[in-house]
DNA sequence: TACATTAATAACCAGTCAGTCATTAAATAT
DNA sequence: ATATTTAATGACTGACTGGTTATTAATGTA
């Protein structure tokens, strides 16, 4: 008989341990690449190379799932991010620059930005799913930004602007280009795409000097 | 009997002009307030005050609903603002700002916006409407911050900066708002609020100066 | 008043999809 | 070997919803 007859019986495999994880990850490809609303739960469990009742042996829900998701993608590099802040030796205004270039290729030129979008787009429709984002990976990030920019005003090599508004202007062109990425950028002429690096090494030169006292 | 008797059939009225208006009118809010998959052609008819038939006899389908929607509450505006630009009197710095402050209260702040943060959130399933949205939204507001830009730039106002990068810069916190407003605002704390003029107003000056040459 | 036109309705259809459950088979214990 | 446990399956269902259409009623007209 031929090994790969279609109509043969599927092998069934029981790996308990790994399941999960590898529904995780599926999921994460098909959510970004199709949103919450047009990925389908039995989509994700062929993807994971499993059927679709065993999925919903290890995740209740879709919601579920989108919600293990988020966690398991998300949550994971912001705090390793912010580990590494500590070590770096320079003015504030190039931590700053070295921060931002650090997360585009530590997190957002990477898949899991996509969940970033995911979260915005569907915030209302999860509105508890917004609430755990803002408190696990926005605020610690506004903390970790926040910060900085307070140590370089005491330190009078910024400017004593508003922080919690300065904020915002480090971060708003990461996450920018994160939903650019997966949203408008695909259906771009490239000719005129943006370059991360660049755009966002002249965005934090520009901040800098905007922050230096006169 | 009772005139508001449940049973007593509805009284037709028959108002072909205004009818297409009022459906976009409820589609425009439904979208903007549950998200393109989430809200019911049927929700969108009743809020309209009409049946589910009715709102196909106005528009062949859901997707063509969401397309007429797009183009009716976000061209209008850009053409609209672009005009005004022409009048103004002071530094390009002065006119960054001013630009960016008129941007937000004539339609960031504004239902319609919601539509900016609906098709970059829907962008991958409708590329045709991205594409349509790039030309005749994006590609003009771009144009009119390049050309002033490239004024400051000419006149040794600014530096000579990237003027393709630096147009980001000043267009990103604003679309930042945008998103903001519609997912993540509505479940922050009140308190922790940002206050859109403010962060305009500091970001536009942090600019100006980090533009400024030395 | 009778007739024609057409805006509006509501019952209906067909396709989709999250979630269930009876059944199967791999692994483990006896 | 045999029995027991439980991971995995996939056919099935029930709710939902985009879109259709036969019918109804409002309006204009002769």
């Amino acid at each position: 008989m031929n090994p790969s007859d279609p109509l043969a019986p599927h092998k069934r495999e029981r790996r308990k341990q790994d399941r999960p994880g590898e529904l995780l990850e599926a999921a994460l490809d098909l959510f970004v690449e199709k949103g919450y609303a047009a990925t389908r739960v039995e989509e994700v469990a062929a993807r994971a190379g499993v059927s679709k009742g065993t999925l919903f042996l290890y995740f209740p829900s879709k919601e579920d799932l989108f919600k293990a998701v988020v966690r398991a993608s998300v949550v994971e590099p912001v705090i390793q991010g912010a580990a590494e802040v500590a070590n770096f030796r320079g003015t504030c205004g190039q931590l700053l620059e070295w921060m931002m270039l650090q997360w585009w290729h530590r997190y957002g030129d990477t898949k899991a930005s996509g969940i970033s979008k995911l979260v915005m787009s569907e915030a209302s429709n999860f509105p508890e799913l917004a609430q755990f984002y803002r408190t696990e990976v926005i605020e610690p990030g506004h903390a970790l930004v926040r910060n900085v920019l307070q140590k370089g005003i005491d330190q009078a090599e910024f400017r004593p602007v508003n922080v919690d508004l300065a904020l915002h202007s480090v971060m708003t062109p990461l996450l920018f280009l994160v939903m650019w990425k997966h949203s408008m950028g695909p259906c771009c002429p490239s000719h005129e795409q943006i370059d991360p690096q660049a755009f966002i090494s002249q965005h934090a030169q520009l901040l800098a000097r905007g922050l230096t006292p006169d």
